[in-house]
DNA sequence: AAATACCCTCTA
DNA sequence: AGAGGGTATTTC
């Protein structure tokens, strides 16, 4: 009746491994155990577990098992799918859901309390500390005491040893809170109310179920999400809920919503959260008491003991797609996750992706759509400007009818948004003299001008040097000139057009940390800045009530790259940004700057008809079997040898295996062809949706042996072409 | 990922 | 021969 365990190990390796489990230990599949792998012991994950009869091989035994909470099996389940689903190894996958266990716990806390003993020698010193002591509200630490009472450590010291006071440890809390259900929610309009009760009846507990929340900038979805939160916590005393938010650490906004529906600050998690709040955070996720995360994609992996709901704000968002290590996306990870565990997913955008627009036309998600703005708000007017025709002088960026929207909008009071995505003063320097423009060390982007620091830095290695006063090629002095606009730029054009305007400017470069963020937020809320000059930081989630102007510097940016989802992007980048404008009750208006006013996307935008722009997006890609009628898969292929790569990128393409409904194109010079040193070819794989294209990516990657300079990256479903 | 097996070159 | 180094292989 011995059995062998599957063990999970979060390492690099290809499969679970097989191990002996040692008489009455009992596992269970999700048990953490030390196992022996080579020389060392090892933390893993059992991931099955069957009958030894008939096994021949010598295995190694199972050491022990790990007093930490076994992960769920939904979890492991998980682990593997999406080990497979990226054609990645398992340890990548289980390294992110193990992740909060490594880490320390955060130091306990000590508290100091008197025993009711007389001091033998009661000191000046030693007296203060035990009034201190009994004047002070809360208890206090040793240290905190002595500081608090202006003695040295030392007598506190004294007092603890003679038994006059007594030190306790307790556990550092967590500062978790169970949420408040009996709180009042939003007053719904007709169209929410529509929504949740469609949500309400789409899922008993236990379900899978998935439905798209589609609604217009300032519909209210998150009122409607928020109360199928509050009905799914409330049907189940142990279910969890998880909010799914790209780039949380700049949207603290969405926290403080949570926080004033339900009373309690809901458990974060993302790259920001300190180590130690990660142990605790982990902890709680795992015992069920932890009922609302709000967290970045990672969050996807913390062991939940009974997800019932997972929300996927802004659900079109390109931060969910990560695109190092074990890459993924994940609006298309929380759908397998809720699948494993029985959950309902809620998408929700006002920009739908065409992947989720397409499964909800096929009625393989619900589709509800919110068509109202709430309140009075009304949508803005969207208008093109045609810069062939208004040209704004050279060094400019700023049309005149734009210029003059702006002066009215300030005239009344009113507040304008300048939408650049792009950071820093100038995209691009170059010497007047010789024609240089300024890179990277060994990368083939250009450097980018930051005015606030004086340097200039690639946005893609993060390598960056002071602006030169000579050219560093060709030696002239004060030869370099900056070209084309940033905010920075925009931002001096603006001063310079109302120098009595208060301007400001808005960029990750400016938002280094939560309270500036939160200042500046503050500050446009409050009226206290006239025109703002943003990246797409600011284009998404926040609400400012006197913002009646949106302009849009440079709409034809993202369509310039030309890839599989310039258009998309465009048209869901200006929607959200010309959505700011005008979400209470004044009027608000949209231009948007552009060389190709003639092009669709420019067309559907000024129209506002989505639907118009989705069926023709749709056509094109139905056309040519693209996304989301066929699957796309990546294979990147980079090494510092350029001989070496050669010569791997033509094995690996003789290597291919023979498919039907399949089509392998490349290998290509990657866009960017150099970064840090490294050349970089990528090979293009198409499928009908009827192809396993893992298994075919998997298949072909076995079939080479990859050379010890060569880094060979899969990316199933690219976002990015670079 | 980390230990170790392997395979060069360099030194004496 | 043996140290020192970089690279490839193995880990149930």
């Amino acid at each position: 009746m011995a059995r062998i365990a599957a063990v999970l190990l979060p390492l690099p390796l290809p499969e679970a491994f097989d191990y002996a489990e040692p008489d009455g230990m009992g596992l269970a599949v999700g048990d953490q155990v030390a196992v022996p792998l080579g020389p060392r012991l090892v933390r893993g994950v059992v991931a099955s577990l069957r009958d030894a009869a008939g096994h021949n091989r010598p295995l190694k035994t199972v050491n022990s098992r790990i007093d930490d909470p076994p992960l769920p099996e939904s979890v492991v389940a998980f682990v593997c799918w999406a080990a497979r689903y990226a054609v990645e190894s398992p340890g990548y996958p289980l390294a992110m859901a193990l992740r909060g266990l490594r880490s320390p716990p955060p130091r306990p806390i000590r508290r100091t309390f008197p025993t009711g003993a007389a001091p033998a020698r009661p000191t000046a010193a030693r007296t203060k500390v035990l009034e201190t002591l009994a004047a002070s509200p809360e208890p206090l630490s040793p240290p905190d005491l002595a500081r608090a009472a202006g003695v040295s450590s030392g007598v506190v010291k004294g007092l603890v040893d003679e038994g006059v006071l007594a030190v306790e440890t307790i556990p550092a809390p967590d500062n978790l809170f169970p949420p408040d259900l009996t709180r009042p929610g939003a007053r719904l309009n007709i169209g929410q109310l529509a929504a949740l009760e469609a949500l309400n009846a789409q899922a008993n507990p236990g379900d899978f179920a998935v439905s798209l929340l589609d609604g217009v900038t300032g519909s209210g979805k998150t009122e409607v999400y928020m109360e199928r939160a509050a009905q799914v916590l409330a049907d189940d005393p142990d279910a969890q809920v998880l909010v799914l938010l790209p780039e949380i650490a700049l949207t603290q906004a969405a926290l403080d919503r949570i926080e004033a529906r339900f009373g309690a600050r809901p458990a974060e998690w993302h790259s920001a959260v300190p180590p130690p709040k990660r142990r605790q955070v982990w902890e709680a996720v795992a015992s069920g008491r932890a009922r609302i995360v709000a967290g970045a994609r990672s969050a996807l992996f913390l062991p939940f003991k009974k997800l019932a709901l997972i929300i996927v704000d802004e659900e079109h968002d390109g931060s969910y797609k990560q695109e190092e290590g074990f890459i993924y996306h994940a609006r298309d990870l929380a759908v397998a996750r809720a699948k494993l565990a029985g959950a309902q997913v809620v998408l929700a955008s006002a920009t739908p992706s065409l992947e989720s627009l397409w499964n909800a036309q096929n009625g393989r998600y619900q589709w509800l759509r919110l068509n109202a703005r709430h309140g009075a708000a009304r949508l803005p007017d969207v208008s093109l400007i045609d810069l062939r025709e208004h040209a704004p002088e050279r060094g400019r960026w700023l049309s005149r009818p734009l210029v003059e929207a702006m002066a009215q909008t300030y005239a009344r009071g009113e507040q304008s948004l300048l939408f650049l995505n792009r950071r820093g003063y100038a995209p691009l320097v170059l010497c007047r003299a010789c024609g240089e423009r300024m890179k990277a060390p060994d990368t083939d982007s250009w450097l980018v001008e930051h005015r606030y620091t004086g340097r200039l830095v690639c946005h893609l290695t993060g390598f960056s040097m002071p602006r030169p006063a000579a050219c560093p090629h060709c030696g002239a002095k004060d030869s370099l000139v900056s070209v084309g606009p940033g905010v920075e730029r925009v931002e001096e054009e603006a001063r310079s057009l109302f120098p009595d305007a208060r301007v400001a400017v808005f960029s990750s470069d400016t938002m280094m940390d939560a309270a500036s963020t939160r200042r500046l937020i503050e500050d446009m809320t409050a009226g206290h800045i006239d025109i703002l000059v943003a990246t797409q930081a600011a284009a998404k989630g926040h609400d400012f009530p006197n913002l009646t102007l949106v302009g849009v510097v440079d709409a034809d940016l993202g369509l310039r790259g030309g890839d599989l989802r310039a258009a998309e992007r465009t048209f869901q980048l200006l929607a959200q940004a010309s959505g700011r404008a005008g979400r209470r009750e004044a009027a608000g208006r949209a231009m948007i700057q552009s060389y190709a006013p003639d092009h669709g996307v420019m067309q559907a935008l000024a129209a506002q008809d989505r639907d118009a722009f989705v069926a023709t997006e749709m056509a094109m890609r139905e056309m040519s079997g693209l996304p989301p009628f066929g699957r796309l898969a990546a294979m990147i292929v980079s090494s510092e040898n350029p001989v070496l790569l050669e010569e791997f990128v033509h094995t690996l393409a003789a290597a291919a295996p023979n498919a039907e409904n399949l089509e392998v194109f490349g290998p290509a010079d990657a866009p960017l062809g150099l970064v840090r040193g490294r050349r970089r070819k990528r090979f293009l794989v198409r499928a009908d949706r009827s192809v396993d294209l893992q298994g075919f990516l998997a298949a072909w990657r076995a079939r080479v042996k990859v050379p010890g300079a060569i880094r060979l990256t899969i990316d199933v479903d690219p976002h990015s072409f670079l």
